[in-house]
DNA sequence: GATGAATGAGACTTCATTCAT
DNA sequence: AATGAATGAAGTCTCATTCAT
């Protein structure tokens, strides 16, 4: 699984063979069916696992901060795109190849769509509560997250393929302060 | 080419087996490799061609516009995310897979991010020149780009793959409402 | 044919495929079996022109001398290991190709066959002559125009394979002197 | 490997399939890429083996024999050219289409060439004790050396395909017996 | 005579999966 | 738990040969 990460990383799903995947992990290829069933098993595993790592990265991140709306969605936005120490390059080029993947086989979309459908939710809740608190409009919050969440996948996919085309300091910091751009340009309600 | 872009769109680079390919096109297997020399340069191909298809939708949407600076941004949005007439659900699929094997294959990688690298700096022309129309502040103008370029590609994926989680009406029209908002809340230089 | 001669020196009859063996010969591909009904008729061709072109070589050789039996025999043995004039390099690495094709293929064989019989029973009846022309048992005969055939064929696989191991000045003069060494050392028979 | 000997003798490399090779190895072809990266690499594994063999075949030939230079010479000619209890007619044939792969490829005619190398400077080295324990001149040790190896390779193809014509008894007792023949009439030296 | 696209069989090679040890 | 040999299906690619033009 961390085998898989590893080589999928480099050579994509199909191009990871099982021996490959085994000696990433220091095993030896005949042990890997022991504990998986078949190499799709292992991706959905994987699958699974960066979901779940990128959502305790966010309430870890939450833990730091008191808590206002505005902490809570930047804690949202560091954690899907953090360059920081807990940066995976690897996981980011993988995600590409799981989001591929996802058009192809059926158990890999089930588990990615439940993922993203969280995570556009999720992003939505957010932002809806940073309107609120400020008394704006709810009206775009749909649109909102939508573009936020689209632009955090479009930024793993430059970023593995054209880092050096980025501006300095994009990612999380920069789509957190764009996001601030959009919000302050909603219009404020009455009565908010 | 058609033929690889349609077997890849639902089962991607490595999942469009020759023989797939060259029934989908309407030939033989042994003839492909009659007109390619590897399966690797009908990718290649099929790479240049659908950039191509983009840069010429781009040219064709400024001939009926007058040319103002938000006119024409707007049609370049409207070129990447068209999902009218023209669109061609199997061209975006394909490009996700692309998008991964940019990652793997380095023939690709190049193509890819030339392509990329000429999108980014083009997005950059446009939304300097609309900032500058205005009497804005073109600071933040390659910051601007690389988000529209992220959210473009990420509206590709999410598109692809959990069409039903995005809000109607996502894709071109509100990525330029998007936009707008942002360029409108860039600061007013003196003198502009 | 000649084609055939040019692409089978250097890659074999089975490296040697149709397409290539027009273009040594100026042709294009479809034309090929025009002349050809297979391609094995055309290595069949090619082995006959070979074997032709030597005998021709002998007979030349023949012309200018006055016909002693010592002369006759330093004829065939110039012909055979030419690396004059008319020397064809290609031709010797195509033949040891020959040699190959002779074991797997029975029409080639049965033309090479025809060719070393013809070939071991000419060098035979010139060695008879020396021996007889000078009073010698003719005993050994055989084996001399046997081990006079065998040196000419090795001779073509090391000077194919190992040029650079081979005394300057061996193949044609060598052999002569060798064969003359070992014609001498045959006893005189009374009443010779 | 074994299976390779057994099939290229009477098919060649080109002609002799992997499924073939297997086979005759009692294996299934998938199996024979676990053991052998390609199939190139057989060939490689069997030209250093069939090397080897004739090697070990001249030195057990020496343990039989007390050591004079005479009849060290005679047990390397036996061993190249031994037709008794340990000769192999399918190595012999095998050596003839490996003879052809060294012009072919540059791996096979690196170990061919080495090999073709150690055996003329063994044999120069015979030669020379045999010339030198007679007080014979050396002077044509280097061309009786490249004779006895042309001969030993000419009558290996000789042998393979127009075995009938060659004199009964041909091969090792007879070149032994023409070889001394060629010593015997080197000049002797002054305090030889 | 000449062309080159088209065909289809078959080659090498890869690899997930199984299984005896 | 662990190993690594073994299997067999499938994939890419090559190429002699055919044929319409």
């Amino acid at each position: 699984m961390g085998g898989l990460l590893e080589v999928m990383a480099e050579r994509g799903y199909e191009g990871a063979t099982i021996v490959a995947i085994a000696k990433a992990a220091g095993l030896r290829s005949g042990l890997v069916h022991y504990h998986f069933e078949t190499k799709r098993a292992i991706l959905v595993a994987l699958v699974e696992r960066l979901v779940e790592t990128v959502d305790q990265r966010f309430k870890s991140r939450l833990q730091g901060v008191d808590g206002t709306p505005r902490e809570r969605l930047d804690a949202w936005i560091d954690a899907h795109l953090a360059l920081g120490p807990d940066a995976d390059p690897d996981a980011v080029a993988a995600w590409i190849f799981i989001g591929g993947e996802a058009i192809r086989q059926a158990d890999v979309r089930q588990i990615y769509q439940r993922a993203m459908t969280s995570r556009i939710s999720g992003a939505q809740q957010l932002v809806r509560d940073v309107l609120m608190s400020e008394g704006r409009s709810t009206q775009k919050m749909a649109e909102l997250a939508a573009l936020l969440v689209a632009a955090v996948e479009g930024a793993y996919q430059l970023g593995a393929t054209v880092p050096d085309e980025l501006p300095s300091g994009f990612a999380a910091p920069y789509v957190q302060r764009v996001l601030r751009g959009l919000i302050d340009s909603e219009p404020r309600v009455k009565g908010g």
